[in-house]
RNA sequence: GGUGGGAUACUCAAGUGGCCAACGAGGGCGGAUUGUAAAUCCGCUGACUACGUCUUCGAAGGUUCGAAUCCUUCUCCCACCA
């Protein structure tokens, strides 16, 4: 039982510190019942969950479902430094407001993996805002400025001469005190968190809290590209809240190496049968797409429902296996009539300038009711038309 | 505070008076192929109903028939010294 917890526990994770001690609160769990406390710090600047950071919640989940009670703590404190973290440039500093206004919509999109029950919501400007500068300053007599520029991201700033804000110094000290106020037992993290999550440990001992957090660390994961991190400023992501058609187009589009990795880390199937659909593949049984419409389906089985996901795949194979028009595209209304197929390709937000449109139709890949066009002069007199630029950007058009 | 160096399109990076809407690479987009995978090949990649015009090379002025390129001032960044 407990082996299992921590087999399950261990899956996917990068690095895990003190695995000694998530086995014997896994222990006392199952012999006495006894719960312990897992801490997730959320910096509340990112208000669109993307699946980067529900591998981390998904962790979360699993030890909810072995007797943790999570502390999701929000940095609103620490979010207006700015965590330095694989910053190779000073963050801005987010506003109070701001923080506040990200916090809500943070937490809707992260219960629908985490159980509500087990959570505990804890605002670290609460006890940072009591420490005050003498608090302050005996908090960062812990750690001196050589063990800060041992860490790679402020070393390599430094060496390459960009600028490190003090107040950046301050950063996972504050994040350590975080651990020492809320007394946890495990904290989780990304492995870019390394540093933080380990002075969370040493501030403990410090201030002789008598805990030693267990430190776990997920990786990060990739994004579509396959070589990137999933984030959104890359645009390289698949959000939670992205329509089902949506969701489902972007995984079936990752590659088929890239595919494993989302498995490992997102998907609630067993490592033993994962296992076997990987042979699968391998030995030819199994067709690749036949395995990722699988993992496709469960994505958006978890954050839609089962029905919306077969609805997205059959939507799917219509539109890119049979070639037909989706269903569902935006309708506009031209200025104008009679309309320049050009101007109407931006007007429909297919193109972003009719220099583009009108490239696009030289290279053949401008269609009007499914037919190709290959005149860049052609009008569109009244009627309804359904504009189609490359493979997958539809519009509807209405004129006059 | 002193002395030098730099800022070019999404990113990196050429270009030091006309041949520059600006080499090249990456990225992106599109076409062929395909499983919206990978790999490969080809084309496009400032705007404008366009063999032309307009706006772009940190900002503002100036010199010149003509400037990304020269001059002046300003802003930001960097190096060395203090």
């Amino acid at each position: 039982m407990i082996k299992e917890a921590l087999s399950e526990i261990q899956r996917g994770c990068a690095e895990i510190i003190d695995i000694e001690r998530i086995e014997k609160l896994l222990k006392a769990y199952f012999e006495e019942g006894k719960t312990y406390t897992v801490k997730a710090g959320f910096d509340p600047t990112a208000p669109d969950l993307h699946l980067g950071h529900t591998v981390l919640l998904q962790k979360l989940a699993t030890f909810q479902k072995y007797g943790a009670t999570i502390q999701f703590l929000i940095g609103d404190f620490t979010a207006m430094i700015g965590d330095p973290t694989g910053k190779n440039q000073t963050r801005k500093v987010l506003s109070a407001e701001d923080v506040k206004k990200n916090i809500e919509s943070y937490q809707t999109q992260a219960f629908k993996i985490l159980d509500k029950e087990k959570t505990e919501t804890v605002y670290n400007s609460i006890w940072l805002e009591e420490l005050g500068t003498v608090g302050l300053l005996q908090l960062s007599s812990h750690l001196t400025v050589a063990r800060m520029l041992e860490r790679d991201d402020f070393s390599k700033r430094f060496a390459s001469n960009q600028p490190i804000a003090t107040s950046e110094f301050m950063y996972p000290l504050l994040q350590g005190y975080d651990s020492v106020h809320l007394l946890s037992d495990v904290e989780l993290g990304g492995t870019d968190q390394k540093f933080n999550l380990l002075m969370g440990r040493q501030l403990q001992k410090v201030y002789e809290t008598k805990k030693q957090q267990a430190v776990l660390m997920m990786p990060i994961l990739e994004g579509l590209d396959g070589v990137q991190k999933m984030s959104k400023s890359l645009n390289n992501y698949i959000g939670v809240s992205d329509e089902p058609n949506d969701m489902f187009g972007k995984v079936l589009s990752i590659s088929d190496v890239l595919m494993w990795r989302y498995y490992e880390l997102l998907s609630e199937k067993s490592l033993a049968e994962i296992e076997e659909l990987k042979e699968g593949v391998q030995s030819k049984k199994l067709h690749p797409k036949k395995v990722k419409e699988e993992l496709a389906m469960e994505i958006v089985t978890r954050f839609h429902d089962e029905f919306k996901a077969i609805i997205a795949k059959e939507a799917f194979s219509a539109v890119h296996t049979k070639n037909e028009i989706p269903t569902d595209i935006p309708l506009f209304e031209a200025s104008e009539s009679p309309i320049w197929i050009a101007k109407a390709l931006v007007e429909c937000k297919l193109e972003p300038s009719t220099s583009q449109a009108r490239r696009d139709i030289k290279q053949n890949a401008v269609s009007v009711e499914k037919k190709k066009i290959a005149d860049e002069q052609l009008q569109l007199k009244s009627g309804e038309y359904i504009l189609q630029v490359g493979k997958r950007k539809f519009a509807r058009l209405k004129v006059k």
